[in-house]
This record gives structure tokens, sequence and C-alpha cells, in this order.
DNA sequence: CAGGATCCAGTTTGATACTG
DNA sequence: CAGTATCAAACTGGATCCTG
């Protein structure tokens, strides 16, 4: 859900828990924000390599919802080729016990398909990486 | 998204931050569970009353989802007027420092409408209660 | 490279009315 | 009390094609 719900830092009818999953909500802002926090300023592209499952509409449309947000910032180079960065803001970065929050419960009770914990489950089937 | 996302602790491709959220999706599990952790076994009408903002029906469809994730149990009592109890499961009650994070994250950075923040905003215009 | 613009199917959600 | 059923509106995310 990505709708009226918190769009900047300001009123939010309903619960702290429910006002913070309204910034993390769509698909892919939580992947997002985990890997700008693991490796900082990251390029468009760089991102999209990150996670394979996302299309570009989608990328682009999460990146400024988070931009829009205040948690993240779009820095564009004036150069050719052209180079747009994407990095957390001062307050991007204070999501970080959330975020962190949310890996350690995921590492430890979901077998997941890019972590270390790889080592568990045999890839099988394979599960479908993209939705 | 409640789509083919991870439903029970199995296979999730992706990252563990994503796996975690989409326990958390839909629009009020993040709140239920809020409200579980905080206050133990609730009934039906109590969370409703909790969550002024759900209708009945979401509540009904966010609950089962919880329920088939393992996170929330239901206990239906054979009596007159019916009476059902929904209570945290163990795997449930993990999710504390989860929504922990959230909680704290949200009442730090965002004016709530239910929350004891509320005495730093004054009651100006009403904000719409629901969405 | 980093998107913007369309088109479209699938889902989610709300509103309402009804029931054991 | 604790739902179920139905209708319809709203939104999401994917696929494609196009551009400075």
């Amino acid at each position: 859900m990505s709708r009226p719900r918190a769009k900047l830092i300001d009123y939010f009818p309903g619960c702290p828990v429910e006002a913070t999953l309204s910034f993390l909500d769509g698909k892919w802002k939580g992947v997002i924000l985990h890997h700008l926090l693991e490796e900082g300023t990251l390029r468009f592209n760089e991102l999209r390599r990150r996670i394979p499952a996302v299309t570009q509409r989608m990328l682009t449309k999460q990146l400024r919802e988070l931009e829009e947000a205040g948690l993240v910032s779009r820095t564009v180079h004036a150069v050719v080729p052209p180079r747009v960065d994407y990095d957390l803001t001062p307050l991007g970065k204070t999501l970080e016990p959330v975020i962190s929050a949310l890996r350690l419960w995921g590492s430890e009770h979901v077998m997941c398909g890019d972590d270390q914990v790889s080592a568990v489950m045999p890839p099988q089937q394979k599960v479908r990486s993209a939705a």
C-alpha cells in the first residue's frame, strides 16, 4: 500500500507501528533501504543489479516515493552518460534499527533466496526469482 | 502486498528484509500484532475497537492471513453469543523486537493519531481518521 | 544511462447487506 | 458476537516502447 498514507513526517492517523510501515510500503522499499544502508551511495543501475526482480518502472517509482518521504536523496550529475546517485538522507539512516530488526527476523525465521543462510536449504527446484 | 509472497516459514525469493515485510503486509497486520503484543488475548470486537478505521471484512481477512502464516492463533469458544479469541503464537511473539523497532521509529519521527505523543500536536483540523 | 509514457491484468479495499 | 457475501472502485505492479 502506498496510498494516501504517510508521505512526509507529518500527521498520521493511526498508531506508530502502522505509520512506520507506511513508509516501507510498496514491494521494494525495504530492499532498497537495505542496500543503501549496507553499501552507501548507489546509482540507478547498481540498485537494479542488486534487486534483479524489480522493473525499472517500479524501481523508479519506489525511489521517488522514498525521496518524497525524505528518506532518500537523489543527485543528478550533469554528465554524459547521465549519472544519478541515490543515497540515504540523515532521516533515512535513522531507519537502520528498523531494517536491522526486519533483516534479523527474516534471516532467523525464513529461508531466503539471497541471503547467506542459503547453505541450509539446497536450491532444489528454483522457486521463481521474480513474481 | 499479500500475493504469493511468503505464506509460511518456507522459502522466500529475496532478501530477509523483504521476507519479513511480506508477513506484515496488508494494511493492518502491523497494528493487529502490536495490540496482541501489548494486551495479549483479544476478541474480535475488542480488536475492532482498538483499530477504529478497519472494516470487519478487512480485520477478518488480515487475521486469517496472520493465522495462516502461523503468527496468530484463533480460538472459537462454543458458547452463545459466539466468542473468538485471538492470540499470538510463540512464533508471533518472536516478532516483538520488530514491532518494537517499528513503534519506536514511528513515535520518534511521525505525529500519530493514537499515540501518547498526542500532546505534541494539538488536534487542529482532524485529518481523516480513516482512509 | 536513467528514466518517461502507455496499456492492462490482477489484487486490494471499501461499502453494504445478511446470518448462525 | 463474529463473521460471510457481493458489487464495484481504486490501486499495484508488469510488459513494452520511446527518449535526452
